[in-house]
DNA sequence: CAGTGGTCTAGACCACACT
DNA sequence: GTGTGGTCTAGACCACTGC
């Protein structure tokens, strides 16, 4: 048997054999439209990934849901089950999916992260994790408006496209820690007011995955030294001109659609961002 | 069979069917000194892990060299070839050893990174990546003294210990960028002059390898936003007061043993700190 | 050509979770 | 007990590399 297989981009009847077991190639017998989304001749098992993907993407499964077993994949893909476990296993590792040996694999999702706030990496100088409690979030502002051409560019919209700002201010232990600008395109979020936001408890990541079905899967942030303005000195109960770390990031949904821009500035006085590097 | 076998330290002999037959638990059976170095009731392909990456903390193949192939480690540790395998993806995912289709796997080195620098995260804000060209190194200094409590402390060694500190500028284009300071343990980086530092053409961390046999595996950091005092004003070329990145990293070889502890200032005008999110 | 890692399969058994 | 993911094996063939 060929290394490299067809799949059908649907499930097929019971109608021989197997699915893949003449054609070498992808795309040659397989349905036209599917041509150009699924690359030709990549190994069967990333096509099985880019399969689950797509069935996540058009909420087949929706976050925090079971999804089917190795072996119903398998059954349904027309492959064996190891070939389904090394498509899940790298959409685990990519933090799409949670394997809970004995229970199943789960779609991923914000709401209980193992230990919530997965893309923050701000923590207290001190070792001491959480001493200081859950943040308090304060939404100063949530305004509709139109995208500047930079704010565009980022979101992949064009100038003037609606869109929604966002302004708020964590704090830790009364002590104010981040202030956070944020931008998100108008349609996937419309219908989001600063009532929503300020009467949501738990991440901003999972009320967005329950009221607008947009998950986040990754991002990039972009970060630098900066020295405080005198409105962020203000809400940040810090002296004009203190050092703050700027972090811009751009965060992602599946198929690396950008969703959300956000810049925060830190107070790192007592804290600090920390990396892992590999 | 059982999930769980032991492992022998050393290859066995040819003497019944697998070294792995009988028992079902790690340690019960094997030479008393591995007891707790493996964990006991690992997976197999675990305790394989564990056993390439004591040779390679003990030198038996050095950064560059290709290990022997997969076929060839099953044969060694009495296992299946899918099992060896299962152990080096995880090595290789953790950027200890480098697969090359067609030729073998090889021991991971900082000397031939695709990119060099794989631990310096500061890029242009352009995305002109090193269109600005390599970086220039100038030493400042190279000192042999005693250890702080702190920096003890993070180098697992003792006040008083004798240590190595060196501080140098990097610049990019002319145009000064990062001032560093590195404490280094004496014993294992005996024999470190200004001289060999200045000499040397390409990463500090690759002549680390090849002069001190030194591989950095990982490290973290803790990133802060600080203001440029009167000496790292100078030396960076900016105004006292100016925002400035501040990188605290520790620098880890196999086994989780620090060897480097590096504090950073980086100018952030033009260039940023990038980092992924997952 | 031979040797290497890469993919795929099929089947076995274990560990864990829920009922 | 049943069903899930986790581990291990054995064997086949493919794709790439270099002689």
């Amino acid at each position: 048997m060929p290394t490299h297989h067809a799949l059908p981009s649907e499930p097929s009847h019971q109608d021989g054999r197997s699915a893949v077991e003449g054609s070498a190639q992808m795309g040659t017998d397989g349905p036209a439209q599917a041509s150009h989304i699924a690359p030709a001749f990549s190994p069967l098992y990333q096509q099985i990934k880019t399969l689950i993907l797509r069935s996540l993407q058009a909420g087949e499964w929706k976050p925090g849901d079971m999804i089917p077993s190795e072996f119903d994949l398998a059954a349904r893909f027309r492959v064996s089950q190891g070939t389904v476990r090394k498509a899940i296993d790298e959409l685990a590792t990519d933090n799409l999916l949670v394997r809970r040996q004995g229970k199943g694999t789960y779609v991923a999702t914000h709401a209980e992260q193992h230990t919530q706030y997965r893309f923050l990496r701000l923590l207290p100088d001190t070792g001491d994790l959480d001493s200081q409690g859950p943040a308090e979030r304060r939404i100063i502002e949530c305004r509709r408006l139109r995208a500047s051409a930079e704010v565009a560019r980022q979101l992949a919209l064009r100038t003037g496209d609606p869109i929604l700002q966002v302004k708020r201010v964590l704090a830790f232990a009364d002590s104010p820690a981040i202030l956070e600008d944020l931008w998100l395109p108008g349609g996937p979020f419309k219908g989001l007011t600063l009532e929503t936001l300020s009467e949501d408890k738990g991440p901003m990541y999972a009320l967005f995955e329950t009221q607008f079905g947009v998950r986040m899967v990754r991002a990039t942030e972009k970060i630098k030294a900066v020295s405080a303005d005198a409105d962020a000195a203000q809400l940040l109960g810090v002296s004009e001109g203190h050092p703050l770390l700027s972090v811009e990031r751009v965060a992602y949904t599946y198929n690396d659609a950008p969703m959300e821009l956000r810049r925060g500035l830190y107070r790192t006085d007592a804290r600090h961002y920390r990396n892992e590097l590999n």
